[in-house]
DNA sequence: TTGTACGCGTTATCAT
DNA sequence: ATGATAACGCGTACAA
């Protein structure tokens, strides 16, 4: 039985000829020590390959090295995007990534999220829109004693805990491209009432159109919940407005998918009679056809940000830059072009 | 402060009026134990709301209650399934799920792994194709020590350890079905060489056109990598035979996808031109347009039952009905229908 | 600057 | 069937 035996502190000890708080000590970065008494330490770990046991860290702190992903984000590809960023901030350190999906509007949502607290104690979560707009998920937190950061389209709270996209600015800038091609008569698939990112878009979308003089009959504003199917939905609402929209934009990609998919059913041609322009730049947008004209959000940066700073928060909290807003861009594809005349 | 001091084993024996390790035993079911003793020990634990802790549990007994998904998959829509069925399964449970995604052909893989395990000292891991199909990767579990399930679309090891798929009949069933639209010239997109899912699904196509006396001349076998570019590349080829293949069966949906992007770049209409099948079902499958024809794998269902087999297995070992084969089914969809004459 | 003794909450050993 | 006591590996007062 190799059960491949891992070396304690107290082999690094022996080995390096000190007490096993010495070791500590050199473990965690305490400033009194001698450079040579750090050094033999740091030897002797390198000679039997000594890392130290993470559980038992977690006892005696009282807090794991689990770094929790807390969403109720309906898109698959955006919690990916997400994973992939946290993943990437903790990879070669002594943390990992637990996933906690909750439910939203569950009632039982807070007290789940507790017994998840109280009992894995983690070092800190990543709360992800819409679960991150929640104020009593922030005040949980708060209460717990857990680090945490949020990430979503709105500035609102502390912003040391915060990691933002302009959202706004960015929908009002796709929506001028709109304008700019021609368009007068745009069409709107909100986000689902009560998420701050559907939010922002809309703001984004109205500011653009206002700026331009043109009209928003309720006509032209339908309500969506992220998904495709609603997307398909209120596209073919939108396509029964007389006259018919030459254009519409989708709070987010796969709304946006299901719209060009109700236009295909209608027979409409994308972009020839119906321009269409999305937001996230997840995976679908390059894939379907047309290729999707949208917004790219840096979501992975903005995770791998924020739980770069969840990390660095303990040991150092200079890490104020990455408050930072996270810029997004409008990626034009073949989804988008000028009305037909 | 009211910093929220859980009750500890010590609490609830003193309650109940017995030792910690009686506790210990009600909480580790241990069979000597008297009724009473027992109901005595759960009433005070209820009283106190006491859960045990996880951290000092895994000191204790040497692992941690931490199940590890280890991917390689570049299929985000799978992962997340994949993900989706072990949550269901680790739902209401002492355990959690970590993410390690492995990169494939990275010569540190193994090494990486190792060191996963040896720190982390995972309860037991998912091994996810094509990750899964790696022997080395299975003799490390067995080394170590660590619990591991297989999930794959190949029967191969043992079979305690494998949830599997029948890629190669669905992929059968789905080029009867396109032979039985009346197609006979059929090209292929394969997945990428050395996946077992890859082989298993060329397998079962090739049966299907065998059985029908349908030749499959090289210039109608395209080699992909399961991503949507190596199927936009692939089409391109297989479009440029002479005579043009009025069906093409792509390994995977995101190829599948890469390939009517690409026939609609041709102007290649589809169905009409060009029926195209997919394979997994994946989101993006009922997204496109047309809606894909492609294949169901029960991916949630197989991790889920993946993960309880996982966790069972240490209460009890009479899960063996887990490693049934979990069938797939053809959806079909718009994306597939008779050629043009 | 470094070492000693003890605590973290649980399981395991060996009694009784 | 149950209990006293010692692990598990690390952090931390407090002393030296």
């Amino acid at each position: 039985m190799p059960k491949t035996a891992q070396p304690t502190i107290n082999d690094v000890a022996r080995v390096a000829g000190v007490s096993k708080k010495t070791v500590s000590r050199v473990l965690n970065r305490a400033p009194s020590l001698t450079d040579n008494t750090r050094r033999r330490v740091e030897t002797a770990m390198g000679e039997l390959g000594y890392s130290p046991n993470p559980q038992a860290r977690a006892l005696a702190l009282g807090r794991t090295f689990l770094i929790g992903l807390v969403h109720d984000n309906p898109s698959a590809q955006t919690v990916m995007n997400i994973q992939q960023g946290m993943l990437e901030a903790i990879h070669d350190t002594e943390f990992e990534m637990v996933v906690r999906p909750v439910e939203r509007g569950s009632p039982t949502m807070l007290d789940d999220l507790r017994r998840f607290f109280e009992r894995q104690r983690p070092f800190g979560v990543l709360l992800m829109s819409p679960v991150s707009e929640n104020p009593a998920v922030v005040r949980l937190c708060e209460e717990i004693g857990c680090r945490y950061m949020r990430i979503g389209s709105v500035v609102e709270g502390a912003p040391e805990h915060l990691v933002t996209s302009n959202d706004r600015e960015a929908v009002r800038e796709a929506t001028e491209h709109l304008i700019a091609l021609g368009h007068r008569r745009i069409g709107l698939v909100m986000g689902p009432s009560g998420f701050g990112s559907a939010r922002e878009r809309q703001l984004g979308f109205e500011e653009a159109l206002r700026s331009a003089d043109i009209p928003l009959p309720p006509s032209l504003v339908a309500q969506g919940n992220y998904l495709f199917d609603s997307g398909v939905v209120a596209a073919y609402r939108l396509l029964d407005a007389m006259p018919r929209p030459t254009a519409i934009f989708a709070s987010n990609d796969e709304m946006a998918a299901g719209v060009i998919h109700a236009a295909c059913q209608r027979g409409l041609d994308v972009p020839r009679d119906l321009s269409v322009v999305g937001f996230d730049d997840t995976a679908i947008a390059a894939h379907i056809w047309p290729p999707l004209t949208t917004v790219r959000r840096p979501i992975t940066a903005m995770a791998q940000a924020a739980t770069i700073k969840l990390i660095k928060s303990v040991a150092r909290s200079d890490a104020a830059d990455v408050s930072a807003r996270y810029p997004s861009t409008l990626i034009r594809r073949a989804s988008t072009a000028a009305p037909r005349q």
